[in-house]
DNA sequence: CAAAAAACACGATTTAAATCAAGTTTTATT
DNA sequence: AATAAAACTTGATTTAAATCGTGTTTTTTG
């Protein structure tokens, strides 16, 4: 964990959460004096499960995954966190603890924010609340998705699954660099790393998509959604 | 669904949601005002997955699952619902539809809450904002639970999950009728009907659980939390 | 209450995916 | 740059759990 600095501020922030929109120029100001800013490497852990929720925590930059920690390396990652999203909140209200821990894919740059202060702009602010609670439910939905693909679909399912998923939701476009290991890749996927690689190779092969590398692209998007409903 | 009708008052309501309470007297009577009461009988769909999402749901008495539908009657149970809790809050901002389906296990009875007077007393009351927060992260954490012993532990550690599961956090007791047929329990812990019947016997075999019909008792909570800790 | 249907149990067989094994490529280290 | 280590690929084998097949029990219905 490096020193904490700051750069900008939060109201010059150009990728900031939808919630603090809702803020007032006060409130956001607020916000901005009482944040630390703090820069991970790749790989390194930025929350852990169980501990303290002392801080809700906003990615300024960079790209970290969200997983439950089970026992013998048994790993499951919830979410692929892109930059400007919020981690942390469902410890606002309730069990003051983190109930997932985060990792840096890339080297990140967060804000941390006191979650006391959070807790009482979301009591000052009902708008600001509101948004909170759409941004919460946008990750129960979307956790929904992934268990119900984990639990129901086969391995070439789950795999188009996730290209679609990185493509269209995490990166926008049909061409990413994913810095992911294949490890993390298998896990993002629960399946064995062997597995994987036998699937990028048949997708390769079939030409749904190219990979090489840390290089992906979608080069047959129907043909994909079509694995992902069938499997 | 039963023609409407009202029995009692939300203010004598006696195992009403955590976040009424929050509320003052005034907002309690607008709910009761406003609200309808519905019966439904074992079976019945009470929420459909993709609707509207026009009402928050109360359930004042019965049982039920929320579920995801997936093709080919590939279902996934998010949750098993005992009466006093709300259904339908991940609807309450963002997309306005349901993301999950509702059906009762048993005869259930259900108060609709109008979701723009929800909505409302969100914005007006922030302590029962911030405990619809707290409600909405309990059923995150949850499903995490859920999510995580489903993709990641085998059938006897998924039936012992379950089995602790209902005895701790449903039933509040170590004996307990449980309404739901064997193709149910196998969609509750994903497995087959036969690979379900088959841990059943081994369980009772070993003297863990008594399961007859649908009568269950815990015998050995230790083990089956090693169980489930190993599986 | 009898007949039909559905739910359930359990052994045999199949299968999808994990594990194992061995080689190759890439990345890191001295 | 040479060596070691890690990451990755690919085929062979094993295994956990699904499916299949069949008999039994329970529930529903005319």
């Amino acid at each position: 964990m490096a020193i904490p600095k700051k750069t900008n501020s939060c109201k010059a922030c150009t990728n900031k959460s939808s919630c603090f929109r809702k803020l007032t120029e006060e409130q956001l100001e607020l916000i901005d004096k009482n944040r630390l800013e703090v820069s991970y490497k790749k790989g390194e852990t930025i929350l852990k499960q169980g501990s303290f929720a002392s801080s809700i925590l906003y990615l300024k930059k960079g790209l970290l995954k969200l997983y439950i920690e089970g026992k013998n390396d048994k790993n499951l990652i919830i979410s692929i966190i892109p930059e400007g999203n919020l981690i942390g909140l469902p410890s606002l209200y309730g069990d003051p603890i983190y109930h997932y821990s985060a990792m840096a894919y890339e080297d990140s740059t967060i804000c941390l924010i006191d979650i006391d202060m959070f807790r009482q702009l979301s009591q000052d602010n009902a708008q600001f609340s509101s948004e909170v609670i759409k941004i919460l439910n946008e990750l129960t939905i979307h956790s929904f998705d992934r268990f119900f693909a984990i639990s129901q679909k086969n391995i070439p399912g789950r795999f188009a699954d996730l290209m679609i998923c990185l493509s269209k939701s995490i990166f926008k476009s049909e061409k990413f660099n994913l810095p992911l290991s294949r490890k993390e890749l298998a896990e993002l996927t629960s399946m064995s790393i062997e597995s994987l690689s036998r699937v990028i190779k048949d997708f390769n092969d079939e030409k749904l998509i190219r990979i090489e590398g840390k290089e992906f692209e979608i080069l047959d998007l129907k043909k994909l959604q079509q694995i992902s409903e069938n499997g």
